[in-house]
DNA sequence: CTGTTTCCGAACAAACTGTTCAATAATTAT
DNA sequence: ATAATTATTGAACAGTTTGTTCGGAAACAG
């Protein structure tokens, strides 16, 4: 690909993320991002229609990278759904945010999340419904289970939400335990 | 209190509150909830700082309605607390739900629903919080008191919004069931 | 009846959006 | 190496939206 394309890319990446830890998504305008990341105006349009799907395809690209490695065709993380303690999934999940690889935290807390939680509550709700199956999490007869599967992923991402805004000071493990308490 | 106060900010709220209907907040312009309230320019501006006031105001004014049946002050409600039935407050607030008194549901499902969302989980918090010293919600030694609140919260929140998405077709008590279920 | 408050609506500056265009630079293919 | 393709630039542009201002008209309170 184009040496061009992805460098102005990852700058208007790079420059989206860091005004999104100083102001909320609303207020970035469209000038703000092209002057931090140092290009042209028309460039800026060339790359994303509006604001609106920057944020969108900023969402796709982090949770690709967090869900690509849990992904069952992955073989380097095949072993987590061999492994015999069944938490180990959300675990994996925990400890890649513990490390907040590219700001992905960021999104979570900031006022406009509900683009990032919508992503993030999809992919988990793919992930219990395949964990359904399996010995990671009990099935519950007594709720429809659509329901069932969408409380599953708000209480994920509310358990990770509480954990991020007081600090991470719990082990990855510890919130866990927590969620699969919840649950 | 002025009459014309009291009409036009009822104008404004029936004109933004059928616009929520149509199309999103963001998309919803202050010209169109002038021109729909049928008012002037300055005088939207005379009762709202923006457009976001406007929402914030709107939200207070219906949590006020809905919350306030179920405060202890309230005498025609009282009962409630008396009541040998631990999950009446909850089944009494998915009624308050089920009337859809002012559209309140609207602002659940629409796309800029955190502002709604914020308030809806801080008075939910708050009676929660209350809910662990009488008999309506168990407490769990083994979570931390406030993600514990948090969660009874969000659980009564993503219940809420899964009835209300599906069409609403199960009675109350069976979403109280529901709820108290998966808490 | 009188003084106060609200409403009106047009006009206004300022900001932001998304597009266009021709010149320039970087990349790819032959 | 050269030609053809493709990306970047930046200024200029029209179209929206925002929030303010102001003088005159209407409604209200005492």
């Amino acid at each position: 690909m184009d040496r061009r394309i992805r460098k102005t890319r990852e700058a208007i990446f790079r420059a989206f993320i860091a005004l999104l830890s100083k102001k909320s998504f609303q207020q970035i305008t469209v000038g703000e991002i092209i002057e931090a990341a140092d290009i042209g105006r028309a460039t800026f349009y060339a790359h994303f229609e509006t604001k609106d799907f920057l944020l969108k395809e900023l969402c796709e690209e982090l949770f690709c990278h967090v869900f690509d490695s849990i992904a069952p065709e992955k073989p380097d993380h095949k072993h987590i759904f061999d492994c015999d303690e069944p938490s180990s999934v959300f675990l994996h999940l925990f400890k890649h945010f513990q490390k907040n690889d590219n700001n992905i935290l960021l999104l979570l807390s900031c006022e406009d999340n509900h683009v990032f939680l919508k992503y993030l509550k999809e992919n988990l709700a793919l992930l219990a419904q395949n964990q359904l199956s399996s010995f990671a999490i009990r099935k519950n007869p007594k709720l429809p289970e659509s329901l069932w599967i969408n409380h599953i992923a708000s209480t994920f991402v509310e358990t990770l939400k509480w954990w991020v805004d007081n600090g991470k000071k719990e082990p990855a493990e510890e919130i866990t335990e927590y969620f699969l308490l919840a649950v």
